[in-house]
DNA sequence: TCCTAAATAGTAATAATTACTAATTGTAAA
DNA sequence: TTTACAATTAGTAATTATTACTATTTAGGA
């Protein structure tokens, strides 16, 4: 497991460093795509003097590197990490603000508006669904 | 026009201040879904002593009376504020950050995925593309 | 005209993120 | 194995968008 991820990090150029592997299995851990903090209180309990902006350009690093994605959903200000880099989309809760995976097919196929015309190079696009989570719906507002 | 915004903002509850009116003209007159520091900039001009403060206390007593619409994109931190409540959704640069609505009828019209099963109570989705507009396409990055 | 709740201006506070800097650490070469 | 240097880190300060607070002003009905 963490040579694996020693292993995947050097062939990133990037040096394994007991933070940047915790942060890693804190993230790979999670299906909740965990906010900044989250990550951070999580890591904290084993390395106990990492700091906030650590965790910061480590997720950040992983990025750019293409080892983890990102999400900045309506309905919540911060920045959620994703553990998965294939191409998916997701559901919001609007109250506890729990963000879920989706993988449907078809949503990875829409075609490009023809109102778009040839004013824009389009690089991609995302859909995201919101609404409430079971535990949200049932509870009162 | 100055009167019919009168009449629409008491038909909503709201006083028709100086302040309202001149927000209210700066977004209806704008294409560009400008943020609340654009909007603040602009109508300065005329009314110099109006505050940041009442600027955002005015773009939400309006999103509130479903007279504007919001939008926060990727590749942008800031709200920004959207004359047209008609569903629609929105393309974005992702250099110079400019955001245009698409209108396309077929993206209103996405099914729900079977995935999501009764986990969610959907309330909506929005489609976001996002890539270089014309300008941003041809400058060097 | 007067009264009251709503609205405003000005400023402070908050929250997420980024910037800065001195100290530390991984690793490639000697 | 030791050394040296660039990458990384911890700690803290700065930044940016937005919200909160508060005293003052204003719109609109009695």
């Amino acid at each position: 497991m963490i040579n694996a991820a020693i292993t995947l990090l050097r062939k990133k150029g990037l040096k394994p460093t007991q933070q940047r592997l915790a942060i890693y299995q804190a993230l790979m851990t999670s299906r909740d795509h965990p906010h900044a903090q989250k990550i951070y209180r999580k890591v904290r309990k084993k390395h106990v003097t990492i700091s906030l902006n650590t965790v910061y350009n480590t997720l950040e690093a992983f990025k750019r590197a293409g080892l983890i994605g990102s999400v900045k959903v309506l309905h919540d200000e911060s920045a959620r990490y994703d553990p998965t880099v294939d191409p998916h989309n997701h559901i919001v809760c609007m109250k506890c603000k729990k963000v879920t995976d989706l993988f449907e097919k078809k949503l990875l196929r829409i075609p490009t508006p023809s109102e778009i015309g040839g004013e824009f190079k389009i690089m991609g696009y995302r859909v995201e669904f919101f609404g409430y989570c079971r535990v949200c719906a049932g509870a009162s507002p």
